[in-house]
DNA sequence: CGCGGGGCTTAACGCAGGTTAGTGGCACAG
DNA sequence: CTGTGCCACTAACCTGCGTTAAGCCCCGCG
């Protein structure tokens, strides 16, 4: 139980560190683990959910399409992400999520989590915090799609992604998996798939980077982040310590 | 005072009917008003700040430049928005707030918020879910600016301004104050200055919208949607009715 | 073992939108 | 009333990226 909650409450002390106690109540309410296959959605824009999805184990994605089937990758998902908190607070989706790879996820039911927010206000807060930083990535991705040329987006894309698998411990050296086809890149960094290919031949040549058979060799970290002008600030990975004092677990002074 | 919350609460009360008690500990929270002239900064990235501003009047913006200038704006933050909720839970800003037109702004310190957050859990979601709001509409620009032309950019953004400022009620029949320059909606939109201008014209042709001394008129409000694709879902402007059950005004049940 | 489909790669060509370089209007300072 | 500077607007030209259309490899399936 606890090891699958590992990789959430991993990423919740970013925020600040967990009592024993609230780590033992999180482990708690994690319930059903559920597998889908890739290209699967996880959960669809408008739909109504049974509880919140943590991600477990794969890659996902946030997305949207237009009418004439347009579609922009709006986010990607690693383990110990949570789908949609959102549908807990705001009515509907205005999204969906679906799976790159195989996904693996456990199901936290509204219950359990309206019943966590209630009893530790800090959860609550590490778990608004971890919004926070979410839509942090989704304004770098603003700036990203709008201002970068292709080189820079890509560089900049693959240096995000590297960070964050290596937050949760999915890097070996300078590698990593990464499950993604060139459509997929396409789509995510508003590119048709041929400029994004010749992009990775240009990177290729350039030695920055290679990305064969869903593996990503970052062969020059250095280069590769000055190119994308990537600072990794808007991550928030670094063991925020919050200007405003943690709360008292009790809620009442 | 009740009249300067009066936006907040409004907006507030988009997610759930509020308490008297609760627009009360609202109101009493609010502090020093400042002004601020065009185009000055309001909150700069990677500073500390005081405490979290409300914006009552005129229009502000976030927005990041790359180091060679390149200048991406963000969001529009209008009268009853909240510029840095997530300063008091991510440590440091990853980006600037700046004021388009001169602003007006009060202050909530942090220890009012922190009180404010103990005392009135449903407050707190409230919060939340405005942050959530928020990260919906970046999503939607990350869209807008990845997948849309031009003409679609420009009359998705007029479409959300004007429902935005509806929702405040800063409409008058098909018309608002809108005191951005085509500098400014190209650093938006992602488009340059020139381009933005040869759009303006297309669209001022068509009879859809015209846009002269700040002013946005809409002549034709359904070709406009249509044109743009525009589906305010994504804004949760309407009285959202969240799935989960809400908190009693007590945290512990 | 042959066939079909998905993904990668390349080349040729076209276009949406960028860039540069103006003009004119208007507000405000001296 | 004359500079000065910002903003809107236009025209001419340029380019990064999209589109189309191949061909290739690999893998799974009949």
């Amino acid at each position: 139980m606890t090891a699958i909650a590992a990789c959430l409450i991993r990423k919740l002390e970013n925020f600040a560190p967990l009592t024993e106690d609230e780590k033992r109540a999180l482990a708690e309410c994690i319930g059903a683990v559920h597998r889908f296959p890739a290209r699967e959605d996880l959960v669809r824009e408008g739909e109504a959910t049974d509880g919140v999805k943590l991600i477990l184990e794969g890659l996902a994605c946030r997305y949207k399409v237009l009418p004439d089937g347009r579609r922009q990758i709006i986010a990607y998902l690693v383990p110990g992400d949570l789908c949609d908190v959102r549908v807990f607070l705001l009515r509907r989706m205005d999204h969906t999520i679906a799976a790159l790879s195989p996904v693996e996820t456990a199901v936290i039911s509204h219950e359990a989590i309206d019943e966590l927010m209630q009893r530790y206000p800090r959860l609550t807060r590490a778990l608004w915090w971890s919004t926070l930083v979410e839509e942090s990535v989704t304004r770098e991705w603003i700036v990203n799609v709008g201002q970068r040329t292709a080189f820079e987006r890509l560089a900049h894309l693959f240096c995000e992604i590297f960070a964050r698998l290596q937050s949760v411990g999915l890097t070996q050296d300078n590698r990593c998996e990464l499950p993604l086809t060139q459509i997929e890149l396409a789509d995510t960094l508003a590119l048709s798939a041929v400029h994004v290919n010749r992009t990775l031949m240009e990177m290729r040549r350039a030695h920055l980077v290679s990305f064969h058979n869903r593996q990503l060799v970052i062969h020059d970290h250095a280069a590769l982040q000055s190119a994308a002008g990537f600072n990794a600030n808007y991550l928030h990975l670094d063991g925020e310590r919050p200007i405003a004092p943690v709360l008292t677990e009790r809620t009442r002074a």
